[in-house]
DNA sequence: ATATTAATGATATATTATAACATTACAAGT
DNA sequence: ACTTGTAATGTTATAATATATCATTAATAT
C-alpha cells in the first residue's frame, strides 16, 4: 500500500504513519501491562479511528470493518468501541454520536473537544487538567468557539447514601 | 389539582409551584419581547420539563403530551424541544439523549451539568461564566464527580476561510 | 381579503444502540 | 492433554432516538 507520510490532523500537519504506529504500540504495551486482550478486532477499530483522525459513527466504522473482513454486525463494532473507550484509547463525542481516538492516551485527563459544525473535525484539547479553559487552545488553533457544554457524570449525595458501592 | 408547595430539585427543596410559574412567565415575557410564538404545545412541553425537573427523553415527553391531548407523534415533541433549546429555555443533555429545563433562563451562560449516573438527576451549575470549574458547585451540593467531558462547538479556521457565512 | 410565513398533523423511514443467545478462543488448574 | 471457567466474537432480532417529507391549519402582514 502507498505510504502517506503526512496528513492534516486537527489543524496541523503531522507524520501520520509515525503517529498511528506510536499509538498502536502504546495501546499494545498498555494492554500487555494490564493483561487486556488487544485482539485483531480491537486493534483494527483503533487503527480505523487513528487512520481517519476524526469522529466516526459506529456504523461508519462497521462498514470499514466489513471491508476488511472483520465482523459485520452492529454489536461487533459497539463492543470494540466500548473496550477502547473504557480503557482510554478512544472517546465518544456525545454531540455527534461518534467516536474518536484519544490524543493523549496513557495520560490521566478529562477530555475536552472542539468540534467544527461544518466539517465535524474533532480536536482534543491538550490540557490534562480538570479545570477547563479552551480559550488558549482555541486561539492557538484558530478555532472559533460558538457554544460549549460541560457534562459531568458522578453520583449525587442521596444516591451515595442509598447503597454501599 | 392538588398543590404541592415544595419538591426536591437538584439536591435541595424549593417551592416548586412558584418555580414553575416564574419560569413560565419568564418564557412568556421573552417570547413576547422577541415576537416568538409561545404556543400551547411549546408551553406544555416546557411545563413538563419544569414539572419533572430532571432530564426527560423525547419519547417520555411525548407520552405526557399524549396524555394531555396535545400531539402524539415524534416530530411534535422534537419540534417543540428544538424551539425551547434554540431559545435557551431548555438544554439537551447529550450524554442522556434527554432534555432539561434551563435553570438560568434569560441569562447568557455556557451550560454545565452534573448528572447522577444512578438516578439521572441533572443539576445545572449556576456559573454564568465560560471558564468551567464545577468543583465548588460539586462540593457545595455533595455531588461526587467521576468524569467530565467538555464539548465545544464552533468553526475551524479552514471552514471559516471556505465560506462567507 | 389575500398572500406569506410559521406551526402542527401525519406517515414513513433513517440512525443509533442494545438484548439475548450460540459459538469459539483463551487461560488456568489438574 | 483434559477439564473448567471466562472472555471474546458471531448472529439474529429489536429497541430507542431522530428526521424527512408532505398535507393541513393557524398566525401575520400587506
Ligand atoms: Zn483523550
Ligand atoms: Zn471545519
Ligand atoms: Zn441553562
Ligand atoms: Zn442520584
Amino acid at each position: 500500500m502507498a505510504s502517506e507520510t503526512s496528513k492534516s490532523v486537527g489543524f496541523e500537519q503531522h507524520d501520520h504513519d509515525v503517529c498511528l504506529e506510536t499509538a498502536i504500540k502504546a495501546a499494545e504495551a498498555y494492554c500487555d501491562r494490564f493483561k487486556l486482550q488487544f485482539t485483531p478486532l480491537r486493534r483494527k477499530v483503533l487503527e480505523i479511528l487513528l487512520e481517519e483522525h476524526r469522529a466516526l459513527g459506529a456504523y461508519a466504522i462497521l462498514d470499514l470493518l466489513r471491508e476488511s473482513g472483520l465482523g459485520s454486525q452492529p454489536p461487533v463494532a459497539y463492543r470494540a468501541l466500548s473496550f477502547l473507550v473504557e480503557h482510554g484509547f478512544a472517546h465518544k463525542i456525545e454531540r455527534l454520536n461518534a467516536f474518536v481516538a484519544c490524543a493523549l492516551p496513557d495520560t490521566l485527563h478529562s477530555p475536552a473537544f472542539m468540534i467544527c459544525r461544518k466539517c465535524d473535525i474533532v480536536v482534543e484539547a491538550q490540557s490534562p487538567s480538570s479545570s477547563f479553559d479552551l480559550s488558549a487552545t482555541a486561539i492557538a488553533t484558530g478555532f472559533d468557539i460558538e457554544q460549549t457544554i460541560l457534562e459531568a457524570e458522578g453520583i449525587c449525595h442521596s444516591c451515595v447514601e442509598k447503597v454501599p458501592a
